[in-house]
DNA sequence: GTTAGATACATCAAATTGATATATGGAGGT
DNA sequence: ACCTCCATATATCAATTTGATGTATCTAAC
């Protein structure tokens, strides 16, 4: 995952390792956070891998500028075109880099990601319902306040990505 | 956190280990995973720290119970009572785990926890104010209409956290 | 009777966290 | 001119976590 926020942030011109993760913290910094120990190791390996070129500055504190090459370029357009998943917020990071990708794929997989989410708050609804009922016949069903309130969020997140992605997709289509 | 995971579980009763993970899965499964990799070792470590107790079964599996000590309920009750920090979503581990805790430490710290929620909502808004208006100006605005779009996304999370807690607050005050 | 899936624990390399160390540059105050 | 504080910038470390795989048994179904 790290590699690819490095891989997208870099697509906006050179940066060295800080600037990244400062770049990180003020865009998706809410949902995502890097670490000096995750971040410098990974720069490192995606230089060796041939996905980022370094270029030392003559600056007095050691900066290192970063920037992509054409193949990091293409495997990190290549991750962004693949289908978007819940697996770890991944998708949210996609989409923040989706300015990047082509328009025809971008619409596909926000739709495909749409229908998904219906079919996560169609099923998670529908266990709300048994548990409630299992609920009710309990004698002392307030002990179990807090744990189905937290069932009551998972809802109501699903419901609030449906109604931003709607509105995302729909906003688009329109200019 | 993992070991507060635990903890909290084992707050039910005797489980295995397997017991723990199939139990996350099925309830805060949508935020939270844990893998074995990180579990058995938790329980190791939590053992000899002298939370939990072990106890062998003869079952042909192999199956280890684990139980709380005193200690062990002891320091659960203690982190749970501990505030509510947005950090690593741990504050929703809590809250599902709400059921155990001092009504009024309850209270008072969801409370607290929702407070803090107004003053980040009115900080996101006010950031998202300024964006707004520098990228009016700008003539390539349509370069950054997803990277944008994140920005909401993080603002509606909050609105549906803070509908979500005053829900839970309200209701359990006219019980 | 055999195939598939659930139960159950253990382990490993690789990645990540959270903290700490080191050092320079710049802004502001006295 | 001197000092203090904070931002810039990279590096590293132990401890933890991930994600995967390995082993073995039990149960249900066909």
């Amino acid at each position: 995952m790290i590699d690819y926020i490095c891989l997208g942030m870099l697509m906006q011109g050179k940066m060295s390792g800080y600037d990244i993760k400062k770049t990180v913290e003020q865009s998706v910094g809410l949902f995502f956070t890097i670490s000096y120990g995750s971040l410098y190791p990974a720069l490192k390996r995606l230089v060796e891998g041939g996905m980022l070129t370094e270029e030392e500055t003559n600056n007095s504190k050691n900066k290192k500028l970063y920037q992509l090459t054409e193949t990091g370029r293409g495997s990190f357009l290549q991750w962004l075109g693949e289908p978007l998943q819940s697996n770890r917020r991944e998708y949210l990071l996609k989409i923040f880099f989706y300015d990047c990708l082509d328009p025809a794929i971008r619409k596909n997989n926000l739709e495909n990601f749409l229908f998904e989410l219906n079919r996560n708050i169609a099923q998670i609804g529908a266990v709300q319902q048994i548990v409630s009922g299992q609920l009710a016949q309990l004698e002392n069903k307030d002990d179990y306040y807090y744990r189905v309130s937290v069932m009551h969020y998972g809802l109501r997140f699903y419901q609030m990505e449906k109604a931003w992605l709607e509105q995302i997709i729909e906003k688009r289509d329109y200019e």
